[in-house]
DNA sequence: CGCAACTCTATTGCACGCAATTAAATTATG
DNA sequence: CATAATTTAATTGCGTGCAATAGAGTTGCG
């Protein structure tokens, strides 16, 4: 039972007006988190074919963005910057790998911990993956303070989410 | 041969600080596509416990809301509105069928097409539902005019990517 | 009519994403 | 010191997400 809570408890209740008002905008397209979503599988939708030049998957792609800036790291720290746990980040480890990009490890001092490091080849696609950013960036059309803005939205909202 | 473009274009080149300031920003919390990534799982963790009850996935939730609003629809419809496929939809109807709030059959006059409608009680979960959005929406601590205008810039970022 | 091209859904294979469990190593506790 | 509790990764099982393919049904065109 490691499960934080089931969340069993009643959801709050709603007077008339309220469950009308969220009854109306129950709508596929009127739905923030549909609008989020679809967004996300657009992005990843773009990537996929510049980063297949890479030999990268999105979600290894965001791991390769991880090690780029901080150099070796465990598979908790990834999981933890992340959001993912072992059982998506060790199979996925795994192929980047064979893939040539990266080496793991154990850890001598705790033989628990596997510490992930780039290998020359692996830290040499960063070159290439500045283009591919590049040209993501030019076509989502957003400046670079817009995007930033937007971003700083999108992460309050993932705080709140949490919470 | 049915893929659009495999994309094996070059890159756009890139003046030195051009590429010096994409350098500096290929960053994971820098990037406006972790953030869009990061929230859209952050939703789908805030629906998971709340759907459970409701006996649907998270991407289940998405179909019914699509034929609570619209009723019957085919597959094809579906997986235009969602920008699914058949490969993903198929076995995702059958879950649904399986559990009692869809049904699904062939049309009469064109046997291609598979029409999806609403049980009895897969229509009555709508009400349940409202209960859902409402918890989410508390949760996201935005307005609603807020989660319009988020909404709405998110939509056409979608669109751009899409382009 | 007859055959080719097209449409629509289903299936297969691979890569996540996550809950639950397992196994190994480390730390805490009596 | 010995044993229990905790930490860490890996594994298993299930549900997407998608490319590629298959297979049945329909349409177009001579």
């Amino acid at each position: 039972m490691k499960r934080p809570i089931p969340a069993n408890d009643p959801l709050p209740a709603l007077t008339a007006p309220e469950r009308e008002a969220f009854s109306a905008a129950l709508t596929l397209d009127r739905q923030l988190c549909f609008a989020v979503h679809a967004a996300a599988h657009a992005f990843q939708r773009a990537y996929k074919p510049l980063l297949e030049r890479l030999n990268l998957t999105y979600p290894q792609y965001l791991v390769m963005l991880l090690l780029w800036e901080q150099g070796p790291m465990g598979v908790k720290a990834l999981g933890e910057a992340l959001t993912l746990d072992s059982g998506t980040l060790s199979p996925l480890i795994k192929r980047l790998e064979q893939a040539g990009h990266v080496e793991r490890r154990r850890d001598a001092a705790d033989e628990r911990q596997v510490t992930v490091s780039l290998t020359p080849s692996g830290a040499a696609l960063r070159d290439e993956a500045v283009g591919v950013f590049a040209a993501i960036a030019g076509k989502t059309g957003c400046s670079a303070e817009d995007a930033d803005g937007l971003r700083d939205r999108l992460h309050s909202l993932r705080q709140a989410l949490e919470g």
